[in-house]
RNA sequence: GGCGCCGUGGCGGAGUGGUUACGCAGAGGUCUGCAAAACCUUGUACACCGGUUCGAAUCCGGUCGGUGCCUCCA
């Protein structure tokens, strides 16, 4: 399988480090407000990822993801919401409440939550991994203590023969004395990154005791994701996936971090970045008054599924540009692929033709997702597939299977669909006879009470066909 | 200023040298009690200007436009 690696800007050959398990990290969530589509989408593509690893990779997959519960937006939210409460309890009622609401969200856009392994910044257990890591950095130098917490130099991490930038070449030019003096942090130089917060007035905060300095306080943002990938997959481990807003500094500094003490030049061998959402080719923003989420698609009418679809649609390193127009011509698509997988249930459809086709088209689709996760290739062929069926017929035995397939890799639901009910069979039946008997008003008066409880009808040449509304 | 990405038919969106991508929407037709579906036909797509080549949407150079990172961000 070959994905794109941002280390080096080139597609590499997955090759799992222990030979058999691929060991995933993706970069989680902020849990202080709804997730918006732009993050939701991201997590589509780490979730197919995960499926392509398996199905087509012929992988095991671990597959780790954290939650960011302490940062400056989830305190300044929570002293906002719960002002009375103490601030480590305030700043936990919020997040639980945006933990809840993004798994939620996941689960509604078709990602598998379940297999994910989550870990949270403020697990006691993550705060002592990263206070034993931050400890162990200042003891070789690579860490220093300031007025208002610890930084990470980068200066001594290339002084030690490291490379500070394997991701993003730095640009000399950007580093302005003016911006020094500007920035609001006492820290040495203008790239280094603080690893541990002092507390401020009214911030949670964690007991913290470095070289005799009490440093009671939270962890930076970076640091988390050093640990908490390590905790649960140890180093180096296989991929780490982000959006390309994490490739700098984030992940550099993730490098940076988590390669300081160790011989291995990085923690994990691909970094798979994923391009942005637009909206009406735009980015995402409040104040440009096109910022979604998932509940705002679904108060329009759609159908979650049909932005997975729409994500789908277009490759993960191409900017995805969601327009309304679009995301009701994907959930088409998905409704043309339910009435397809409907089928299976109806007999009288089902031509005996279509199933010589579904061991090709799922080669297909199995190639199209190693050669770089290319899921508008796979959708493609997997939209062939459900026209050719809906033309031709299906095999109603070998459909089965196939469509179990199918939703382990795209995750669409497809095979789970329910048959009609007896009494709805029997109104088909009833309104045959009286089209035998060109009782027309009769045959109408029962497609018009079907179409009520959601189905619809087609009188092919083949038989009658019912699908959902 | 530094480092990137993109510009394809009404809307999306593949495609890295030579054959229809595909999806959605539109138009005409066949079929049909009607409807729906299906099928057939249809739309002179590749920002612009040069260059390389027998041949370029696809390679090279330039122009214009959009956009991202460089500070928190999926």
């Amino acid at each position: 399988m070959k994905l794109y690696n941002t280390l080096t800007r080139k597609l590499d050959e997955l090759k799992p480090l222990d030979g058999r398990t691929v060991r995933i990290y993706s970069c989680g969530p902020t849990v202080y407000d709804h997730a918006h589509i732009g993050n939701l989408s991201r997590y589509i593509v780490a979730d197919t990822l995960h499926r392509a690893l398996q199905l087509a990779g012929n992988f095991d997959v671990l597959h780790a993801m954290n939650y960011t519960d302490v940062d400056d937006k989830t305190i300044r939210r929570s002293r906002e919401l719960y002002p009375d409460l103490d601030p480590r309890e305030a700043l936990q009622t919020l997040t639980d409440t945006y933990i809840q609401i993004f798994t939620n969200d996941m689960t509604r856009v078709g990602n598998d939550v379940a297999r994910l392994h989550f870990l949270r910044a403020t697990d006691p257990k993550v705060i002592w991994g990263m206070q034993d890591l931050i400890k162990r950095l200042h003891k070789q130098g690579f860490a220093y203590i300031a007025d208002d917490g610890v930084y990470f130099s980068i200066e001594t991490y290339r002084k030690s023969g490291k490379t500070y930038g394997q991701l993003l070449e730095l640009g000399a030019s950007n580093t302005s004395e003016a911006r020094i003096q500007n920035d609001e942090y006492d820290k040495e130089s203008v790239h280094d990154f603080a690893l541990w917060k002092a507390q401020k007035d009214g911030e949670p905060a964690w007991d913290f005791t470095l070289d005799g300095h009490n440093l009671k306080g939270r962890p930076g943002w970076h640091i988390e994701c050093s640990v908490m990938s390590r905790q649960a997959l140890g180093q180096p481990f296989d991929i780490h996936t982000g959006a390309v807003d994490l490739i700098f500094p984030h992940h550099e500094n993730e490098i940076a971090q988590s390669t300081a003490l160790e011989h291995d030049p990085c923690m994990a061998q691909i970094f798979f970045h994923s391009e942005h959402i637009l909206v009406d080719g735009k980015k995402m923003s409040k104040s440009a008054h096109n910022f979604y989420t998932l509940q705002d698609i679904i108060d329009k009418g759609f159908d979650p599924l049909a932005f997975r679809v729409k994500v789908l649609q277009s490759h993960y390193r191409s900017p995805v540009n969601f327009t309304w127009e679009s995301l009701e011509a994907a959930q088409n698509l998905l409704f043309s692929l339910r009435a397809w997988a409907d089928l299976k249930h109806q007999k009288a459809a089902a031509g005996q033709s279509g199933s010589a086709a579904y061991k090709p088209a799922l080669q297909h689709i199995l190639a199209a997702l190693r050669d770089d996760l290319n899921t508008p290739e796979a959708l493609r062929e997997l939209a062939q597939l459900a026209n050719d069926g809906e033309a031709n017929g299906v095999d109603s035995e070998k459909i089965q299977p196939l469509l179990s397939v199918l939703d382990r890799l795209f995750g669409l639901q497809l095979a789970s669909r329910p048959n009609i009910t007896h009494e709805q069979k029997d109104l088909i039946a009833e309104r045959e006879a009286a089209r035998q008997t060109k009782d027309w008003t009769k045959a109408d008066n029962i497609r018009d009470k079907l179409a009520v409880a959601g189905i619809g009808l087609r009188d092919t040449p083949g038989g009658i066909i019912w699908y959902r509304l």
